[in-house]
RNA sequence: GCUCCCGUAGUGUAGCGGCCAAUCAUGAAGCCCUCUCGAGGCUUCGACUCGGGUUCAAAUCCCGACGGGAGCACCA
């Protein structure tokens, strides 16, 4: 079995690609296969050079490895001499016809005249005319089937002038193979024996079949699943680039974008990501998936695996006058072969005013890890008195900082969209303290802060912050 | 408008004629456990779009309706 996963290379990887990456490479591996990846670059005016390799990141980041690599630019000159072949053999013609002209041809289902005049030898002398020059602006079409009900077999374009720069091939080409075309074409002589795509393509299906039969080129088995949708978090650059460009999100990496880049910033695991894809199986059923299956499953990576610490969200002042001066080894995690860290206390904490709100004078907490606290007085601040240390049942524990705090924003992400519509308020912030010992970790780590979520810490010029991937 | 695809709990999914008074996950509720509001354990809730037909037997096959999606580009 043989399979490819072929981007355009025209923008970062979202979860969409993903999809198909994954159902691609695991199906080859399942199989004992061998996986294809292909950068479908036949329009110079989308490819950009910068996504090859980016796109080769993410697919590296998302733990899909590929055994061989190739640009369809590579192949031109395979594609001319395909599409001479078609053209002798009278299956395709030069139309030399206006685009609305051809338009209203196939919504009509009435051929023009280049279908009669334009193929063959005369054909074969404008296909030449056509790569000599870009002055020449036709199209080659396919000779397909004008009355069909499938209007996709309405003689359909194979190629036609682009004249922007190419990437990779700069100047070299100006007339470049469509997508029907360089597909069908690629995926047969590559070698790949499994093709999937998503079924908006299923009525090409016919298409494909037709040119690679035409060319009397081995068929691969076309096999079509559904486009992956999370409510919310639209993938079309449609709808995302207006708001980079308004400046409503930071970029193609804002962690309410689930692009690979997004996903990672928030602190999604590639472990997760292909999980979440697998269960998701592939049929032809369109969903909606709620990003709520998401997390559950990075939840579960991430909880056995990360760091525990302590973050005060709206941080209120706690003095405790009878506290006894300690110096703490605290687990970063139930499972003591993490590592503690060590956190000496005087008699000033902060906790958050979440918890603040619930107490009254005269109740007893304890400070997660340390010891029991009895609240004395309550004002802006508040006071208490030590209780001392053995684990009381019932008591509320809370997390807590020091006066070696370090104030750090959260930045929460929400649904982007609301409907069709950027929701305004899809990014709030946390205000709080975390503790110091955060500051030793990698830029990029994510940590568990103790009743408040999982967050992705990352040091920025100005600072850390954080980014909440979920509770 | 025409053509094609799809339709199982709130969400995602398994099911491919009898093993289905329908699987698993997620979610919600409750209990247990735990120095977290997380994780884990247990329990509960919740679905075959509708109407016909074929069959001894239908979630599964056929027809129709309804609902959703896609295509009708010189984009992929």
């Amino acid at each position: 079995m043989v399979t490819r996963f072929p981007p355009e290379p025209n923008g970062y990887l979202h979860i969409g690609h993903a999809k198909a990456a994954i159902i691609d490479s695991e199906y080859a591996r399942l199989y004992d296969g061998k996986f294809i990846l292909r950068f479908d670059d036949t329009n110079p005016e989308n490819a950009l050079l910068e996504f090859y390799d980016a796109q080769k990141e993410d697919l590296h980041w998302l733990g899909v490895e590929w055994d061989s690599e190739y640009h369809t630019s590579d192949n031109l000159q395979t594609h001319y001499k395909l599409a001479e072949q078609l053209i002798r053999q009278k299956d395709a013609y030069v139309c030399k016809c206006a685009s609305e002209i051809i338009r209203e041809g196939r919504f009509h289902g009435k051929p023009c005249a280049c279908q009669e005049q334009y193929t063959g030898t005369t054909g074969l002398d404008l296909w030449k005319q056509m790569l000599a020059s870009p002055e020449n602006p036709w199209i080659l079409r396919l000779h397909g089937e004008m009355n069909s009900e499938n209007t996709a077999m309405r003689d359909p374009t194979l190629f036609r002038v682009i004249t922007a720069k190419h990437p990779l091939t700069n100047e070299k080409y100006h007339v470049w193979p469509t997508y029907d075309f360089a597909g069908a074409v690629e995926d047969s002589i590559s070698g790949v024996t499994h093709p999937f795509r998503t079924k908006e393509y299923e009525l090409r299906d016919e298409v494909y079949f037709k040119i690679l039969s035409l060319l009397h080129l081995r068929t691969p088995h076309l096999m079509e699943f559904s486009r992956l949708s999370i409510d919310g978090m639209p993938v079309s650059k449609r709808k995302i680039k207006p708001l980079i460009e308004q400046g409503l999100v930071l970029g193609f990496d804002d962690v309410r974008l689930p692009t690979l880049r997004g996903l990672k910033r928030r602190g999604i695991v590639p472990e997760a990501i292909k999980q979440f894809v697998l269960q998701q199986g592939f049929s032809k059923v369109e969903s909606i998936v709620d990003f709520s299956l998401v997390e559950s499953v990075n939840r579960k990576y991430l909880d056995p695996k990360v760091k525990r610490y302590y973050y005060v969200p709206d941080p209120v002042q706690l003095t405790v006058t009878d506290a006894p001066k300690k110096t703490m080894n605290i687990p970063l995690h139930p499972d003591a072969t993490m590592g503690d860290r060590t956190i000496h206390t005087s008699s000033v904490f902060f906790i958050p005013k979440d918890d603040v709100q619930k107490m009254n004078i005269g109740d007893v907490f304890r400070l997660k890890g340390l010891y029991n606290v009895k609240i004395t007085k309550k004002n802006e601040t508040i006071q208490g008195s030590y209780q001392g240390e053995s684990l009381i049942a019932e008591t509320a524990k809370i997390q807590w900082t020091t006066q070696e705090f370090i104030p750090l924003k959260i930045l929460v992400p929400g649904l982007i969209f609301t409907g069709e519509n950027f929701n305004p308020e899809s990014l709030k912030e946390l205000q709080g303290y975390a503790e110091k010992a955060i500051t030793d970790l990698p830029s990029g780590e994510i940590v568990q802060f103790e009743r408040v979520g999982f967050v992705r810490l990352e040091k920025q010029p100005s600072g850390w912050v954080g980014f909440f991937a979920h509770k």
